[in-house]
RNA sequence: GGCGGCAUAGCCAAGUGGUAAGGCACGGGUCUGCAAAACCCUUAUCCCCGGUUCGAGUCCGGGUGCCGCCUCCA
């Protein structure tokens, strides 16, 4: 059937179909840097980096684009209470989000545009509104009209008379209308800015998108995400801008995933309720992290707790001792097994369910089970007295599969222990086999101190570090 | 005030109108020298009230409760 996906602007499940044939552009909202990404803002993050891999994997070939937004109000401000200069703090949390988001299995995007290096295409960009009447300079800012543009509010579904109503009022307003959004902000004395038509000053936050997008990927994309949070101003203002200038679709398909919460109150920097993903995962491995946010559809909201955590962490346990399982099964045990056939369907059931759970709007929830089916069928198959090579493979291929899609590399433990470690583990297969239990048993507390676990199998004795 | 979302077992969480996936936790059992892991069994009148239907968690109407956007926010 294909990729369906929840679409925003039609608030409709829609079939996916790219604007060419096996090939996606994608932009997704990324961060304005000045601290450490909280689990809020690293939901998004995730959550796209696997519709990107789900995307690459069915075989489309995705042009992924994801902005850093380096100039701005607040990190000029921040920049200013540590006494640290504008680009050397943006520098420092541009790293920070890659180590962070890195822990979390992201993968880069093929393009991180910034601000700061997009001021040319940003300015020509309001030129050529201003040009076609839809911007005007006010007092060195310059704002968007939006009365002029007729599709305001498609996004967000709101009337632009309803909007009026809600909108505040600033003090000493150089706005024709309070819905104008500003585009060029002009520069106080001492602040970073460029020059412009208007004089000195510096972007405002939603022209940066539209340029980036246009500079990058071109006039119409195939996917354009980011946070619920974002659909009403800045998508809204990014389609009003992009479309005034192009007179074509910014946009096929707007996503939005849910947010995380706390205690069901949104985390947010503003509420100051946030746990940053620096922290956490010095508590949690990061694949839990990761394996936590993916066990959720995207679109619905998550409560974070260190008891969800626990139990995200217990359940890719689970997945993780079935894989090493197979793996060791592969490795110490002969080939011998039957109905080979019987159980190859059996995993490509398993298997097909996966795709079709994403297929369907990237539902990784359901997803996830149909790779929880497969561990217990794993799990039934190594009951089995006598195994295959082949299934045993197809059953870690598999597994690696869905775990590439989710982005969550199993398994992954140090291969090596030390010399002394080796010997007391042979020291203990001998005490047993010569049945001196209390022996072994010490042992096997000894190596528990150590975080080394044992478990003995029809096969020999396997470790995993804890 | 406008727009939107959510309410499913102890906890988390899916769910295309046909009598409720999956995970975590709990209890019982099997296996094991003992464990661990695993396997088996047990655990839900789907917020309330109406309606449509042969049949509703799923559609419609009305409640109640919670949340979000309308201001920087993922």
């Amino acid at each position: 059937m294909g990729i369906q996906l929840y679409n925003t602007l039609t608030r409709k499940i829609e079939p996916f179909k790219p604007l060419e044939k096996g090939k996606v552009k994608m932009y997704v909202c990324g961060p304005t840097v000045y601290n450490y990404i909280h689990i809020g803002n690293a939901r998004p993050v995730v959550v796209f980096d696997m519709v990107r891999r789900y995307l690459e994997y069915r075989g489309y070939e995705v042009q992924y684009v994801s902005n850093f937004t380096d100039v701005d109000d607040k990190i000029i401000k921040v920049a200013e209470g540590m006494g640290e200069d504008v680009k050397s703090l943006t520098e420092r949390f541009i790293k920070a989000f890659h180590e962070d988001t890195g822990a979390l299995g992201v993968k880069k995007a093929d393009i991180h545009p910034r601000v700061t290096e997009t001021i040319p295409e940003i300015v020509s960009f309001i030129e050529r509104l201003v040009d076609k009447g839809y911007a005007y300079e006010s007092e060195g800012d310059v704002y968007f009209r939006t009365k002029k543009f007729k599709d305001y509010g498609k996004l967000s579904q709101q009337s632009i008379d309803d909007l009026q109503l809600g909108a505040r009022i600033e003090v000493g307003e150089k706005k024709e209308n309070p819905l104008d959004f500003v585009l060029w902000k002009k520069g106080k004395p001492g602040e970073i800015s460029w020059e412009s038509p208007w004089g000195n000053g510096r972007p405002g936050w939603h022209i940066e998108c539209s340029a980036m997008v246009k500079k990058y990927l071109g006039d119409t994309i195939d996917i354009h995400a980011g946070g619920q949070d974002l659909v009403f101003p800045h998508h809204e203002n990014e389609i009003a801008q992009s479309e005034a200038l192009t007179e074509k679709k910014m946009a096929n398909y707007w996503l939005h995933n849910g947010y995380i919460n706390i205690n069901n109150e949104k985390m947010s920097k503003s509420l100051g309720n946030f746990v940053l993903v620096h922290d956490i995962i010095k508590q949690f491995d990061p694949k839990v992290v990761r394996f936590f946010i993916v066990n959720a559809h995207y679109r619905s909201p998550i409560n974070f707790s260190a008891e969800q955590l626990t139990s995200a962490e217990s359940g890719l346990e689970r997945i993780n001792t079935t894989y090493t399982n197979l793996q060791h099964r592969l490795k110490t045990s002969a080939d011998l097994g039957e109905d080979s056939e019987a159980w190859e369907s059996k995993i490509e059931e398993h298997h097909d369910r996966f795709i079709q759970e994403m297929d369907d709007d990237f539902n990784s929830a359901n997803a996830v089970a149909a790779m929880f089916d497969l561990v217990k069928l794993g799990n039934l198959y190594l009951m089995e007295k006598h195994t295959t090579k082949d299934v045993l493979s197809k059953f870690v291929g598999r597994m690696e599969n869905m775990a590439y899609v989710l982005g969550m590399e199993l398994g992954k433990q140090e291969a090596l222990l030390d010399e002394e470690v080796e010997k007391l583990i042979q020291e203990r297969i001998d005490a047993r086999k010569n049945r001196d239990f209390a022996r072994a048993d010490a042992i096997r507390d000894e190596l528990k101190e150590r975080n080394i676990v044992l478990e003995d199998t029809p096969q020999g004795t396997r470790w995993k570090r804890v």
